[in-house]
DNA sequence: CATGAATGAGCATTCATTCAT
DNA sequence: CATGAATGAATGCTCATTCAT
């Protein structure tokens, strides 16, 4: 007779927005990150994350509501990451729709590249989530991927890149050059701005290119 | 206490290579394919494949040598089919550098689209096989890797790309392109030879602009 | 991401009804009788009666479907027993509604002597049951009470009991008569026959009285 | 390892004795009551508890001496209601052995029915208790028991009920029909003094019946 | 008095694998 | 070839209890 939904009076983690996170938070958080990069979500034990913060398997308890749950908190805190990337690329003022975009994939790359291993566990875990927790972040999704399309579409707008191409297919194809970094990318063989360089570079001439290269 | 290598006595799967796959070797391996597919290889269960099959647990097991066993096959299944692509590509005739890496671009996108279960599998699961298997894989993967690498060289050589850029890192961000499109593509929705032809010239152009577009 | 509901494929118990129990089905399902009088449900662990059974933990699972399921086993055999006693007593010819409440009280105490460890864990622990098993074991039980208030109901009109009284509350106080064996019977010291007499005496006064005995 | 008793230097709850009952006490002993009577003592927590006062779990410590002794705490209190019942029952002066018996029933009766979750609880989870605190309950119990088949055993040296029925058996059917009221009586539906009537009415007819009813 | 953090033992359940028939 | 039964190790999670502050 499981009684799973946070019983009142449990503390469980602060993190979820009520009040500051306690540093053990923090804490766990990170040890999950670590944990689930390494072995990915499935793989990695609820022991394994107990042993790296050195707690007691049951102790952690106290701390999340479960192992899913420390998921979706790593999902969420990416999300907010990522959010503030496109947010600022979208405010830029006074500049051309290319040169936002352009500045939203320097950010992302960045971003990602400075949280690689949280960035991983995103891209490859993030249908472990079930339920409630996996459509919340569907729609997050959903909003982020829809404002990348819509800065696209401007650029098609103002003429930077041929308006015959779908919007939402070449957003996929940027996103995979930027994404895909998590699978290939060191930081110690290549400086996270040069990866932000050549990737915007990448997929800049990928859109806007229009000579005719095959049949001269 | 897993076992791992076939013992003497016992007749186990002759899809190893010895011998043509009896026609239940591929079902099972079909099966499996989809499983994994949909669930992750994690969280897929022998009994869950036993099933599809129409078959008891414990009845599989003359078939396979075991769950990563399945894996493996299936991983070296996409290799040989990749390998293909590659070697057309390789083998072209009397066409640029250029064109034969966008026919590499091409076929691979191809091959991805059609066979987008196995690939996905591929792609998620592949840290997934451990010891000899892993190693196994891996070496493929750097052969596969190079090669492509050295193609790009070749378009830089014949001057269709700028020198300067890092071959490597270029590769990478082509494979992001390419390989993203198991977790977002549906035949349902845009042709495979759209798809393949959208990828190619995203790529195109990515490797090979050159006009300078930002500070005109 | 537990997927609970019984998979296909999964041999679990043919005790649901698809086919003959097999023999270790009965002899788990008596172990767990056992178990759950002497502890009670919620104090009985899967391990208890893995022990009794001579099994390991993991392998009873080849035969149930979980703890609950044992309970919402024993108190369906119960019901399919006592469902024989009842219908034995309506089906009787010839003879009055009393004499019919009668001999469903006598059959009553009687099953429950003879099955005293499972009456107790139903009577003790039926509440333990969730969701759907509860409620299908709570229509059960409404369906035979409302049988047995009808049957009451029968002697009210056939003026063999006073017709002023409510027949649920009897029912009840006979019900309280009958089930409260459970806690306090042991057929060492009495025997079930007498045990049967000594009830259907006390309930067969006990509605038909109607001398007034207070003030004579 | 869990403690028993309590441990000098350490306030632990007055309530079992050694002076009046601090308020707070009274307000935890009355939570506990209401969770034991919803959950079972076996699937309530202390956290349940706890949240129903406004405390942290550890707090509650300062009050009891753990789960085990809220559960024997409710008992024993259960046990001084009861007593002071039948108390009343056995010093009525100038009435016969029968209206001694009656009295008590009626008594118990309406004693259960105001203090039906306490009472339940009583019932329900007495077997809960453990080691010495067992000891004590069944003692009280037995001389509760005693008492009661002395009672009808004044009414058959009286003549108003038959000498060849065993008393101790009647005693149970006696208390089988008020105990068994914590199973199905709800105060909303049907008073109290008219579950008493009811029941004492049953319980006199079913030990002073003496007519041949079965075959007349 | 009360809090918050931690402990540690226990529990139901899952699952890859084995193997006699 | 296939079945059915069993193994045994692991896993996520719960909870009564302790105790320094």
């Amino acid at each position: 007779m499981p009684r799973k939904a946070g019983r009142s009076g449990r503390p469980v983690s602060r993190a979820g927005g009520s009040g500051p996170p306690r540093p053990r938070d923090v804490e766990v958080l990170h040890a999950a990150a670590e944990i689930f990069y390494v072995n990915g979500y499935a793989n990695s034990t609820v022991q394994d994350i107990a042993d790296a913060v050195g707690m007691l398997k049951g102790s952690l308890y106290y701390y999340i509501d479960g192992k899913e749950d420390l998921l979706y908190r790593l999902v969420n805190e990416i999300h907010d990451g990522v959010e503030q990337a496109l947010t600022a690329a979208f405010e830029a003022q006074g500049v051309s729709a290319l040169e936002r975009l352009e500045l939203y994939v320097r950010q992302q790359v960045t971003y990602n590249a400075h949280n690689l291993k949280k960035v991983s566990v995103y891209y490859h875990d993030i249908d472990q989530l079930s339920g409630k927790r996996r459509r919340d972040i569907e729609a997050r999704r959903r909003t982020h991927d829809n404002r990348v399309v819509d800065l696209i579409r401007d650029t098609q707008a103002e003429g930077q890149t041929r308006a015959d191409l779908d919007a939402r297919l070449l957003a996929n194809y940027i996103f995979g050059t930027i994404i895909w970094t998590y699978r290939w990318y060191r930081p110690e063989a290549v400086p996270a701005a040069e990866l932000a360089n050549g990737i915007s570079r990448f997929v800049r001439y990928g859109l806007t290119g229009t000579e005719p290269l095959r049949h001269p």
